[in-house]
DNA sequence: TCAAGAATGAGAGCACTGCTCTTGCGGAAT
DNA sequence: ATTCCGCAAGAGCAGTGCTCTCATTCTTGA
């Protein structure tokens, strides 16, 4: 009977997975405002209302993208992270980083328009719910990898932290990674957020009749990053 | 007869601007996908077709209000850089940096939704027209112009460059600013990037739960962007 | 084993959207 | 004064998200 059962619950996961696999074939195609229930139905040969079995609203069905997105990158960023560890020669710590932050890169150029669900602007009326929260912290959680590895191999040189900010640091670095000094939490968190920075503008086009050799300038900056970080070799 | 053209036309700009303000109340309100024509101009008191005599389609409402924002954005941050040159004692190359990333974030937590029609991803099936060139590159140019008065200043020490880059580093500094060295125009549009990762991800709720005295955190941050540019204090 | 029950799909329908087309009105130009 | 042209209004088309009802089909418990 569990067969029987499993049955139907494998035809749900398979609809469902149906669902979201057209869903993200229009989403890379038109992107995330052009998706339609009622088209994704259309293409799978089902009624619109039959839809709503599975998602409840567009929004749901948006999430499950959303989360599915998240995790795809963080799987990018920690692949990278573990052949940069036990690769070849194994990297450094500045490699690594490297190596990381290009994974994320070459992700985002590769599924702009999931890119543009995860770190665009979020979607209209939308609120991210909790489920992404932890999908959503899988890039981070890598880079903050990257300081520990490196902090352990004593190639981790602090950054200088202002005064004013250190209570602020060392609630972050409690919160992240206690075991992290709190300059380099800091700076793990604004690295973070300027890498998407510059992903996002190139992404979204904004080095368009700009920057042309895309490679060496990102692989520039994202070294400038893991200096700031205090990466050392 | 030019005073009843004019009142005809006068007419006209004002319907124009009425609208764009309501468009931008909802904008406000609900964000970008959410704005919709007809409820424009049922709060206008007139009927959707009539809003077609103004804009041809929505995407064209848009793309006024993106330039708008665009020049919204462009004047504060020109506006803190002409206070931070001629203001109460003149403010140093490494503060009018500081001053004019703090208003371009003020702009932006203050404007969210225009903000993210700028910043965000790029709206579904649009592709920003020609219009648009101009008035988005504003704050750079802005952030050119500090680094170029630090020139003059002899305030301003070129950041390190990999050989790699270095032709399109020289590339870059021919369109964008031939009179600063080629590594700081390089750093400067990495730095342009990387400020609109530290604010989007402060308006799109990326810092949540993580960083909690978001000034002190953005103004460390953005000191360390004047270093890498090469402003000195 | 068979009947009660849950899960699924189909279809109609509501309220909304962007956009087009036609019609009529009133001010502007000749 | 009459011909225009800009403007508004209304109807209408195709599409959307979502809800409701009704039939069917698979699952399960007595």
């Amino acid at each position: 009977m569990s067969a029987i059962r499993g049955a139907r619950e494998r035809a749900r996961t398979e609809v469902t997975t149906a669902i979201k696999n057209e869903a993200r074939r229009q989403l890379a195609q038109e992107g995330a405002a052009k998706l339609s229930l009622r088209a994704v139905a259309r293409e799978l040969g089902m009624v619109s209302s039959a839809l709503y079995r599975y998602f409840p609203s567009r929004d749901d069905l948006l999430t499950a993208l959303i989360v599915d997105a998240y995790d795809a990158v963080g799987v990018a960023a920690e692949t990278a992270l573990a052949d940069g560890r036990d690769g070849p020669g194994g990297l450094g710590p500045r490699d690594r980083w490297n190596a990381v932050c290009s994974a994320v890169r070459a992700w985002a150029l590769a599924h702009p328009h999931e890119y543009a669900l995860i770190y665009g602007s979020p979607v209209p009326g939308y609120t991210a719910p909790g489920d992404t929260i932890g999908p959503a912290s899988r890039v981070g959680l890598t880079l903050i990898a990257i300081a520990r590895d490196a902090s352990r191999a004593d190639a981790l040189a602090p950054p200088p932290l202002s005064g004013e900010l250190r209570p602020e640091a060392a609630r972050i670095a409690a919160d992240i990674a206690p075991d992290l000094p709190p300059a380099v939490a800091v700076a793990l968190v604004a690295a973070w957020a300027q890498l998407f920075g510059l992903i996002s503008f190139e992404v979204f086009g904004q080095f368009n009749r700009m920057v042309e050799e895309r490679d060496a300038f990102f692989a520039q900056a994202a070294s400038r990053l893991a200096e700031d970080v205090g990466l050392r070799g």
